[in-house]
Parts: structure tokens; sequence; C-alpha cells
DNA sequence: TATTGTTATACTCTATAACTATA
DNA sequence: TATAGTTATAGAGTATAACAATA
């Protein structure tokens, strides 16, 4: 995808192209970072709850991260089948799942976190440190309300 | 939602988090702001190609976006129906599809260019201008290379 | 009756493969 | 043989509906 004509220009700076497009890098470094421990930034968003959260059910944990309840049994089934998170039932109601990370699981988080956070450096290689913190603090400010 | 226990901050100041979720944001803002038009985003896209360039092939299009030849056949016909593009064979070489917008269908984009300028204008209006310029020169600076 | 986890199912989006017609 | 458009199909992702166990 060299220098086009015209439509370059007006396409390439659309709010709607660079949000998606920015979306679509940080994305692929992201996953690229955690796929040396079996895991991608879904996956990541999980065990960041269970890492800050103590014993939680399933359902808080797709609530705090916005899915269905439905979307995060095959999201913790495979975190299980790779013995990152543990399940057992909740002994106070016996209908709730408690969710934790394993000792194994708790150590790749550990790392798979520092890989993240190194991503995002790389991803904002290109701004000043300070274009980067300005760049971080607009966001928070567009998603508020 | 309202405020979480712990892993609220974490979670919500990853750049993953922020970057998802502001593109979530402006896709319903600009997707409700077309919808009057009977375009989405993606259609508004195709249009702009359509208004910024010379009679163009179906193949052009889309390769110009980035996106599938197949995929463009579906949103094309779609176009179609609302009599937005017209698509006649290229007399010189009858493979190809010439794609134009109709009259009715340029002033179609017209109006829902002007649209999505206004809800770029709203997504951003939390921002001062100067921040708001220079959020958008932080994510072209990021996309480059 | 309501809730949690699960399963079955459907829907959206987009790509790959295969077909038609042109070249 | 290769290319443009089309169609059929498949895969990823995620939701809704229905069911079992538990409250």
């Amino acid at each position: 995808m060299s220098t086009e004509a015209s439509p370059g220009p007006d396409l390439h700076r659309a709010l709607g192209y660079l949000l998606k497009h920015a979306n679509l890098k940080f994305t692929a470094l992201t996953d690229a970072a955690l796929a040396p421990f079996g895991i991608d930034g879904k996956d990541l968003g999980a065990l960041r709850v269970l890492a800050h959260r103590d014993p939680t059910s399933q359902l808080q944990v797709a609530q705090t991260l916005g899915v269905d309840r439905t979307t995060m049994v095959a999201l913790l089934d495979a975190l299980e089948d790779k013995g990152i998170i543990r399940r057992q039932p909740d002994p106070a109601d016996r209908r709730r799942n408690v969710v934790e990370l394993t000792e194994q699981g708790s150590e790749a988080y550990d790392a798979a976190e520092a890989a993240y956070q190194e991503a995002e450096k790389t991803f904002l290689a290109a701004l000043s440190p300070s274009a980067g913190a300005q760049f971080r603090r607009a966001l928070r400010t567009l998603l508020e309300d």
C-alpha cells in the first residue's frame, strides 16, 4: 500500500480510520508480546481482574470486563486447560465458581504483564514521553462520562 | 458499571482498554450520526474513495480500503440498492465494474460527511481544541512507518 | 422464582475457495 | 493463463435462549 492518489489523505485523516488502525497495530503488538505465555490480550484482561481481586466468581469477572457470562466460559476453559487458573464451587453458594490464579498462573501473569507493559512502551516509542503521557490522558478524558 | 474495587484502575489504565473503548464510543457516535443517511462508517469510507477518485473499479476501492474484494460486493450491493452508487461494466475491460456515485449519492455523501465531521467534533469536545489537534497528531505519528 | 454456570444456537464480520466472464 | 466480480462456504467472535443445579 504505497502512496495512492487523492483519497489517501482524506481517508487517513479521519479519526475513525486512525482509531481503528491504532487499535489493530496495538493489538498485533501486544498479542505477539503475549504469545510466548500462551495468552492474548483478552486473556490478560481476565488475569488482571483475578490478580487484583480476591476470590471472584466467573460472573463477576465477566461483568468487570464487560463481556457476557457465556463468553467467559470458553475463555476460562482455555486458561484452566493451560493450568493458569483454577475453578472451584464456592462452598458458601454452590452455584458460583470461585476462580483463582494457580501458582504457575500467578507467575505467568507477572511475566505477561511485564511483557505487555514493554509492548505499550514500544507502541508509544514514536512519541516523546510527555506526548505519550498526554495521549493516554486524552484517551481517558474522552472516555469519561 | 459504577466504581468497582481494585481492578478498575489497572484495567482501565491499560492502553489496550482505552484504545478499544475509544473506538467503540467513536463508532457508536458516528454510526448514529450516519444512520439518517442509511449508511454506516464503513459505507462512508467507500463513498470517500468514490468521491475523491475518478471512475474506479470495485477492486481498486477494496484495495484502497484494505478489505477483501469479496467483502466489497455486499457493501456495494447495499449502496446500489439504496441508489447511492451505480455499477457499469468498463467498456475498456468488461471484467471490471466502474463504480460511481449517483447524483443522489453525491448529495447523500456530502451531507453524511458533514454529519461525520460533526460527530468527530462531538467526540473530541471533552478536549481543548489544541489537545484535540495534538491527539489526532499523536495517532498519525503512532501509525507511521 | 431467581441466579450461576453451561450448552446449543444464531448472528455478524470477514476471509478463502471455487465459478463465470472476460482478457 | 490470469484477472474482476460473484457466490458458496467456513472461521472467529460474541450474543441470546434454554437447561441443570442451587439458592
